[in-house]
DNA sequence: TGGTAATTTGGCTGAATTGCCAATAATTGC
DNA sequence: GCAATTATTGGCAATTCAGCCAAATTACCA
């Protein structure tokens, strides 16, 4: 591989490993319609405190999510607009790919 | 958790997941502009040719990417238009965290 | 200053992922 | 049919990740 393609490729996927994950997903959603604090969050989920801290810490550093302090508080708001974009895009892929398995199983049931 | 939201959350990540690595990012960028054999990208990669095929199995099974058989040889094409549009959409991420360290780094300098 | 609430960090264990090798399958041409 | 080529699958060791608990940190308030 080219040193530049090695490089390109390093530097990518952590924004995407910020996303590929059940709780991490959830978050986005929720964090996109209002901002919560990581207790909303942990009760939301019904997880500990601590693994929801660091799930927004992942995402924190991959600059999908920001946060503001209150007090103790820190309430995480949503910062990337195009991820939801993306993450409504994915929807169709997976209705193709439903599409594709009827349509496999149709031939071979023929 | 909502019933109805675990749902949600649990049937989408398979498809980041499947994009969230360094090598797949690499393939999927490739076959975005011409369809490879297992062996091409093997040989482009320096990687075994059977980890090669796990990771586009992966991504097959995702819906990124189609196969079309030839002889003993399997093509594999970019199937997903909506990726590459949210890869691009990625690298805007990446400028506004650069961005951002800048500025963050001004801050402690002043 | 001491206590309390919210969050982050460290540490640990179990689970999942990766990548190589070897073995197996599938297909072609002799 | 048999060797050769291409790809897939199984198995294994090494690495990474997730999630819980406990300890530390931060900020507020009396």
């Amino acid at each position: 591989m080219h040193d530049s393609n090695r490089k390109h490729v390093k530097t990518r996927p952590y924004i995407l490993k910020a996303m590929a994950h059940p709780l991490r997903l959830f978050i986005l959603a929720k964090l996109f319609k209002k901002p919560h604090c990581v207790c909303e969050l942990a009760e939301m989920i019904g997880a500990d405190i601590s693994t929801i801290s660091k799930h927004l810490s992942v995402m924190k550093n991959a600059g999908l999510v920001g946060d503001t302090k209150e007090g103790t508080t820190v309430y995480y708001s949503f910062q990337c607009d195009c991820v939801m974009t993306f993450i409504s895009c994915i929807e169709n892929v997976i209705i193709e790919n439903i599409k594709r398995d009827k349509l496999s199983l149709a031939k071979t049931r023929t």
